[in-house]
DNA sequence: CCCTGTTTATTGCCGG
DNA sequence: CCGGCAATAAACAGGG
């Protein structure tokens, strides 16, 4: 129906909703957390179709952010200058998009309410999760070479927490080749690293990504240009600090806490299975894809299993 | 004041 | 057809 050949393609609003794209976002950066401001560059990066309107369309976002139950607010250090908290993803939201559609998900993930109030240390583990995260991959960024170079700090960050991708990584969003059930990472690496399929079935193609400058080859979502670092850095500027904490500690949420347990792992293997995983391997420089993180997921990974989601009606 | 968040209401669409 | 999800509008509180 529309015009191919055209540019105009990025007129087009793009399939996903806009808690697809915000995961999308959060997902996208190493730290796993960003703020409003950050989010919104990141959709208009991509997306020319919401350079317009924004009032509008900024609006529904934030309506979304504070609706979902499968976005978490982490305030900010006090001493961290800025406006607003940061936002993260509910490490228990799951995939929300099993269904293959990224305009609508099967079920809303809400967190599961308990009659009575739960500890609301519950909650803030979600917190402790993202930062150990990100005290991860400080140290790890320490151990390379402090100046993180702009982009082995996103693989690192991606492939850091021992494969616990959550399926809301934009690898898995945009490059839904699929995951791997345990064995050949490898390929699952590659592709990744690779960047995503421009052009695979998925939908034909992604007309609606705006695959400024060089998007594609190397950084999927993540920082490609200097706009981004904005954020890529914020593990530097909390360096500075001279402490090792990323944002802050504790989300908070409305809602009551939650008890969770890691509901179901997606194993789903959505129908792309067949494309081949390196769609189009563009010019995938660097990457290694190294699994060279001697970091010790010990608790990373257990942690986020104490959160308990439930995906209710 | 503008940005960030929260909340309520309305409407359209999709899937069961 | 109905219920749930998403998009949009809009009012409003709080903060820098």
């Amino acid at each position: 129906m529309p015009r191919p050949g055209r540019n105009t393609y990025s007129d087009q609003k793009p399939p996903y909703s806009y808690i697809s794209l915000t995961a999308m976002a959060i997902q996208g950066c190493p730290e796993k957390m960003l703020p409003l401001s950050e989010i919104y560059k990141f959709i208009m990066d991509r997306f020319p179709y919401y350079r317009e309107n924004t009032q509008r369309w900024q609006n529904s976002l934030r309506h979304n952010l504070s609706f979902n139950d499968c976005f978490i607010k982490i305030p900010r250090r006090p001493d961290q200058p800025g406006k607003g908290s940061f936002w993260a993803l509910h490490p228990s939201c799951g995939d929300m998009f099993e269904n293959g559609s990224f305009l609508r998900r099967r079920k809303r993930f809400k967190v599961m309410m308990t009659s009575d109030h739960l500890a609301p240390s519950k909650t803030s583990e979600a917190a402790h999760y993202l930062q150990q995260h990100a005290k991860l991959r400080l140290s790890a960024l320490a151990a390379t070479g402090t100046h993180l170079p702009q982009m082995s700090s996103y693989n690192l960050g991606v492939s850091q927490p021992s494969t616990f991708k959550h399926p809301f990584a934009i690898e898995n969003i945009i490059a839904r080749e699929y995951k791997v059930p345990g064995g050949l990472a490898f390929s699952t690496m590659q592709s990744m690293s690779a960047g995503y399929p421009l052009h695979n079935q998925l939908t034909t193609s992604w007309p609606h990504m705006y695959s400024t400058s060089v998007i594609d080859s190397a950084a999927p979502i993540s920082m490609a240009s200097s706009d981004y670092s904005a954020y890529g850095v914020p593990i530097k500027s909390l360096c500075h600090g001279g402490q090792t904490l990323p944002a802050i500690p504790v989300p908070i949420k409305p809602t009551p806490a939650s008890v969770l347990g890691l509901s179901a792992l997606p194993h789903h293997i959505p129908a792309f299975l067949s494309n081949s995983p390196q769609s189009m391997s563009p010019t995938s420089p660097q990457t290694a894809t190294s699994q060279s993180s001697p970091a010790t997921p010990s608790e990373t990974l257990t942690s986020p299993s104490t959160f308990q989601s439930v995906a209710v009606h």
